[in-house]
RNA sequence: GGCCUCGUCGCCAAGUGGUAAGGCAACGGUUUGCAAAACCGUUAUUCCCCGGUUCGAAUCCGGGCGAGGCCUCCA
């Protein structure tokens, strides 16, 4: 199956047509930056990372864009109550953000553009779209002019005319159409200077959608391949977006126009106007960003996702067999899951649909799965892909059980279960998890003390079982002893650790 | 009022015309000194309801009922 990918403009997936070239262009639409990130903002960069990491897997390079918003009314609010500069509450905003999407492993964008750095730009698509009579200044304000654009409205499917009719529209005597929205703010007296630039209408700055149009097309190009965003910028900023660029530049503005689901809270959408958001920084308090990765991946990404700390605390449960087996693998082969090399793709040259991608559905290839590639080239369907994942974990465990990985695994085991494993590996790489092994940090596992008194424990209470497994079925002491080396991983469960029994040892771990 | 989604096992969730993936939970069994982990097996004749199209529908159409998003800032 060639790659499919939905489009909001077209209400139906499509065979995925990028321009020529083997580049493939992809701009996301990023936070306006004066309050710290909660977690809806991160599923938008999280599913546009797996894109990215898998259109990379196919063969195409691409280079993805997230612009930072860093004027606007709320940052000039904000830093007001605050008592500070909107260019310093936006910079300490801005490092939150880098800090968090570093934390979730987005790791693929490559340029953030600030809008501040573009009000140049931004003033010359203005002028043109005055020159081309799809704009008017008027006292101030310069307004794009929705009746001059034959098609506003295409996607999402709005009327100008029964804009009209919607009583929420800002109410303003210089505007045209009451659909007609702000391309340059004139500044008003309350206003600090620092955000307020000198234009051809006077002095202020940029209206909200005019930098992404610009930013967009400087970094990009007049056309994008995909344009990304939540579902709640369809309208109106994405459709100002597509009205204002088409008008400048007589071009289709993006050939793919991807939406993610929104965060929930309960029925709710999470989002700073309804006042219910969790940090990410708190909530990486109670959970690893493994688990919210995982979270945010385990739905299409066109559907909500319903935050929980239930939900996460399942997934958080699921991800254990995984992390079981990775430690199977590194007692059996003695190399870690996280340095195995993934299974290449170089063989399929650019633009050569996945469905030529054969073999492999099970493990007896050595290329990644049929099933898993044919789910991601379905529309990104990640959850589907993660269900694949599970099965292949599965069978590996199967095949750890039948080769006895865990106690005398032969070296054509170790060599088979090496291989197989790379395919787990390589789909873990398209979907961006297990970067890094989860950490042992919180009761100190790291700590080489506590890895030393650990192993002090187990051997003493190794030594107490052997003697006791050793004694006679009649010996009294035989209970005695086992229930010492009860007694010890019952008190160690007490404090959070695990011990396992196994043919070639005691492992431990936290959890 | 207009535009747009969604409703699949106790919970989460794939599947969008060919006879219901996967995860969590639960219950049997193997293994283990006992556990833990792992393995094997069981768990939706049925997809919110009612009609219709079709040889065939969870999937398409019509009508209900229910939940949500956008039309104002929002990832």
């Amino acid at each position: 199956m060639a790659l499919q990918v939905y489009s909001t403009l077209t209400r139906k997936k499509e065979p995925f047509h990028k321009q020529p070239g083997e580049t493939v262009t992809m701009y996301v639409c990023g936070p306006t930056v004066y309050k710290p990130s909660h977690i809806g903002h991160m599923v938008g960069p999280v599913i546009f990372d797996t894109v990215k990491r898998y259109l990379t897997y196919l063969g195409y390079k691409v280079t993805w864009v997230i612009n930072i918003t860093d004027v606007d009314d709320k940052l000039i609010k904000r830093a007001a109550e605050l008592n500070t500069t909107v260019p310093a509450l936006a910079e300490r905003m801005t490092a939150d953000y880098f800090d968090c999407l570093k934390k979730l492993n987005v790791t693929g964008i490559d340029h953030f553009p600030k809008a501040t750095e573009h009000i140049g730009g931004m003033i010359e698509m203005i002028t043109r779209l005055i020159e081309k009579g799809y704009a008017y200044p008027a006292a101030g304000d310069v307004y794009f002019d929705v009746s001059k654009d034959p098609d506003y409205g295409k996607l999402c499917n709005r009327d100008p005319e029964q804009l009209e009719a919607g009583s929420r529209i800002e109410v303003s005597d210089r505007k045209r159409n009451p659909g007609d929205f702000a391309l340059w703010k004139g500044a008003k007296p309350s206003e600090p200077k620092e955000a307020i630039w000198e234009s051809p209408w006077g002095p202020g700055r940029p209206g909200w959608h005019i930098e992404c149009s610009v930013m967009a097309s400087k970094l990009l190009g007049d056309t994008l391949d995909i344009h990304g965003g939540g579902l709640d910028l369809q309208f109106p900023h994405h459709e100002n977006e597509l009205a204002q660029s088409e008008s400048a530049t007589g071009k289709e503005f993006a050939r793919f126009w991807m939406h993610n689901g929104l965060l929930k809270m309960g029925t709710a959408k999470m989002a700073g106007s309804v006042g219910n958001v969790v940090n990410i920084a708190d909530l990486l308090q109670r959970h690893s960003p493994e688990t919210v990765r995982f979270l945010l991946l385990s739905t299409h990404y066109r559907s909500p996702i319903e935050y929980s700390e239930d939900r996460l605390t399942e997934v958080a449960k699921s991800l254990q067999s995984f992390y079981r087996f990775f430690e199977l693998y590194e007692r059996a082969t003695g190399e870690s899951f996280y340095n195995i090399q993934q299974v290449e793709c170089d063989q399929f040259p650019i633009g050569r649909p996945p469905d030529q991608i054969t073999g492999m559905p099970d493990l007896e290839s050595g290329s990644p799965g049929g099933e898993f590639m044919s789910c991601m080239a379905d529309d990104f369907n990640t959850g589907a892909a993660i269900g694949i994942m599970f099965s292949t974990l599965s069978k590996l465990h199967y095949l750890g059980s039948l080769l006895k990985l865990d106690s005398n695994p032969s070296p054509y085991a170790v060599a088979d279960i090496k291989n197989k494993t790379r395919i787990l590996r390589t789909m873990a790489n398209i979907l961006g998890l297990f970067w890094a092994p989860p950490a042992k940090a919180a009761l100190g596992g790291d700590d080489k003390l506590v890895a030393g008194l650990m192993q002090l424990l187990i051997d003493l209470r190794g030594n107490l079982r052997t003697e006791a497994k050793g004694a006679a079925k009649d010996n009294p002491l035989k209970p005695a002893l086992f229930a010492q080396t009860d007694l010890i991983r019952k008190r160690l469960a007490e404090l959070g650790v695990t011990l396992e029994d196994r043919p070639a040892g005691t492992t431990w771990r936290v959890g």
